[in-house]
DNA sequence: CAATATATCGTGTTACGCAAGGTATATTAC
DNA sequence: GTAATATACCTTGCGTAACACGATATATTG
């Protein structure tokens, strides 16, 4: 709406996050486990808000994940408290951790590469 | 349903491609006018195919780079061969393939930063 | 005219991220 | 005791981008 007669750019940030969700809740898997709840704030804080998403996001990810055999669940149910259902990886997901950060990483660094060209075309 | 048992991990890259693309194609339009076939050909030779698209999936990003007034379009026709469409970036094409490459190293820094964490723990 | 190369465009499928809403348990307020 | 709030989980439906696949059209070669 603050864009009279154009297309309205939003959000690309939404589409970036495509296919990476899945590679962030791996990696603040990595130092051990958490429930869902817990990775939503974990990755508002630790970034700043720039990764952030809602749990509405997050739920099915970690439910892809664990049908995957990626990571493994663990319910807890204290004596106060709303039941937590906790995550961790498995063998399987340190792997394809290691796997997708590498993916990443080839292109993170195709896209750097590119995007610096401007300096000799100018 | 081909997904038998297995987890079958695939394509990730298309999913990181998301939302990169548009921003990928005006990179390549920054230093002068191509035409598409031209475009996905550069695009292959200048990231040694780990940004590799097809035509099928190019012509609808210009097509939606033309509709946002982001790409101009001139249509050349010569004496030998087939008629080729020439597209080139507009001002607000320019600003905004500025405005992209800010959110794309704003996600990136944020992503590396994440991924970096792993030195602590372990 | 058949085959190949160049070049553009359209259709249908898939899958992801997200807004919006729903459920259930515990704590605090009155 | 019940209303409100916080915590924590989960589901449904929508929009949309990337892609496979195929169609179209022009020019060249045999």
């Amino acid at each position: 709406m603050a864009d009279s007669g154009g297309s309205e750019r939003k959000g690309i940030d939404r589409e970036l996050r495509r296919g990476s969700l899945e590679l962030i809740v791996l990696q603040l898997l990595a130092p051990g486990e958490a429930y869902g709840y817990e990775i939503v704030s974990k990755l508002t804080a630790e970034t700043n808000g720039a990764l952030e998403v809602t749990d509405g996001t997050l739920y099915p990810v970690l439910y892809r994940l664990e049908r995957a055999a990626l990571v493994a669940v663990r319910w807890e149910t204290p004596e106060r408290g709303v039941p937590r259902k906790y995550y961790r990886l498995t063998d399987a997901g340190r792997e394809e951790l290691i796997r997708l950060t590498h993916e990443w990483s080839t292109f993170a660094k195709a896209m750097n590469k590119l995007l610096r060209r401007d300096r000799e075309a100018k």
